[in-house]
DNA sequence: GATAATTTGTTCGTATGTATC
DNA sequence: CGATACATACGAACAAATTAT
């Protein structure tokens, strides 16, 4: 009956007016951890015990807890309990991988995301990166080489690769930061393996060896100035496969 | 019986091996979409077609779609059917939000990771903006500059601000990175409304337009050696604010 | 080690609300 | 208005997994 009509988008948490139960059982649960009822690992009621207490019925409930599941912010623990997580879950950007898909396959701004996320890891690295940051970025710039210059599969090289980009975003010392940037590798990993098939002469592979190096070289230096002009050259080799 | 063992951590979609009935119904319907038989916008079967043709029962296969529903994945009309959905929805992001709120409420990283996004995004700008974009901008800042001069509340001065930044992010022609910027900018809004209000004084004022006309005038000499230097300043505010 | 209790996983049946024709 | 199609919601029952006794 009631027309409610709120403001419009004032969504994104905290639903509240929802006439769905499920949605209000959500919005409950959600609003506990909020607050500061439900505390990062804790177990939360029981199915049962959740169903009497809001006077819903038990599928309800299970529908609203297996949403959150899904959004990694519950841990289920069957026979046992249900607990909420503790820091970042990786599903958490799982709807975010279904959106680049539904968005069309358009690559173009997955890759211009990607460069802008180097960019700044890059950055932030040089703010906070530690001696010991930088020692085993050079390890694995070492074995990197190795894969290149070992005649390996262009698997080995982008698993390399990614590894060398790894280090680096852990040397930001960034979580939120890390989890996002492991994702878009993730999905931009089809489009990259074209792309480095394209390259496969010697001197190329030389030449993004150092590449790689130029990064490290930037990140001892702390040149902040040269950061962009590093990663664009990077980008050099697979911009072409942008549509 | 089988005990499969599949490589190790290639999940982030495809669990395939997950024994819950409900993650089957779930891989099933995304393996679709993902395969294209189920193409953005399309009907997908009713849940009575799916509990026969999977041969499960109806309650999972609720409990699946309500997760794809909460993830933007699929859109129910009610006494029409589930539709699959068209590009990115705002509630894709929603899980990361949980993700920062059991962080622990560190701000920092959140900050971190804005500012890092706004240095992206200016970059970006300068390369993709064209000449109209420019025009918009100017017009928002104005706008702003009227704001922040009529004595207004800190919540006026923020709503000017976002929209400020907002005509930015959208000058950069890259939706991706727009919902990426939306979402964390309405995160550190409470913080940054914290931190507004201790620089409410004239001078901080005038200050903090000219940051943005200095934003606007390194987009239109489309200086890229300056765009750090900006943020950064930009940022010195409520740098004082991680704690 | 075996049993019982607890808790989640799955299914079925049924009734209700809501939109379309 | 009625008929139909579909989603929403509740309740009951049994299966499976884990823990405690």
């Amino acid at each position: 009956m009631r027309k409610a009509n709120i403001k419009k988008d004032e969504r994104l948490l905290d639903p509240m007016d929802n006439k769905s139960v499920v949605d209000r059982i959500i919005a409950r649960i959600t609003n506990a951890i909020i607050n500061g009822e439900l505390l990062p690992g804790q177990k939360i009621p029981t199915e049962s015990e959740l169903c009497e207490s809001m006077h819903v019925g038990r599928n309800s409930v299970r529908e609203a807890i297996k949403v959150l599941v899904a959004m990694g912010v519950l841990i289920i623990k069957r026979a046992e309990g249900t607990f909420v997580a503790e820091g970042f879950s990786d599903r958490m950007l799982d709807p975010m991988v279904y959106g680049l898909i539904l968005e069309g396959g358009n690559t173009k701004y997955l890759i211009e995301f990607r460069r802008m996320l180097e960019v700044g890891v890059l950055n932030l690295a040089i703010q906070n990166a530690t001696e010991e940051d930088i020692e085993k970025l050079k390890q694995s710039f070492d074995r990197f080489c190795n894969t290149v210059r070992n005649n390996s599969s262009i698997e080995e090289i982008l698993d390399a690769d990614i590894e060398f980009h790894r280090t680096l975003e852990k040397s930001v010392h960034n979580p939120l930061v890390e989890k996002i940037c492991n994702v878009v590798e993730r999905l931009s990993r089809e489009t990259r393996a074209r792309a480095t098939e394209q390259f496969i002469t010697k001197e190329e592979l030389d030449r993004i060896c150092e590449l790689h190096e130029r990064i490290i070289n930037v990140l001892i230096n702390r040149d902040e100035a040269a950061v962009l002009g590093v990663i664009d050259d990077h980008y050099q080799y697979w911009k072409d496969e942008i549509k």
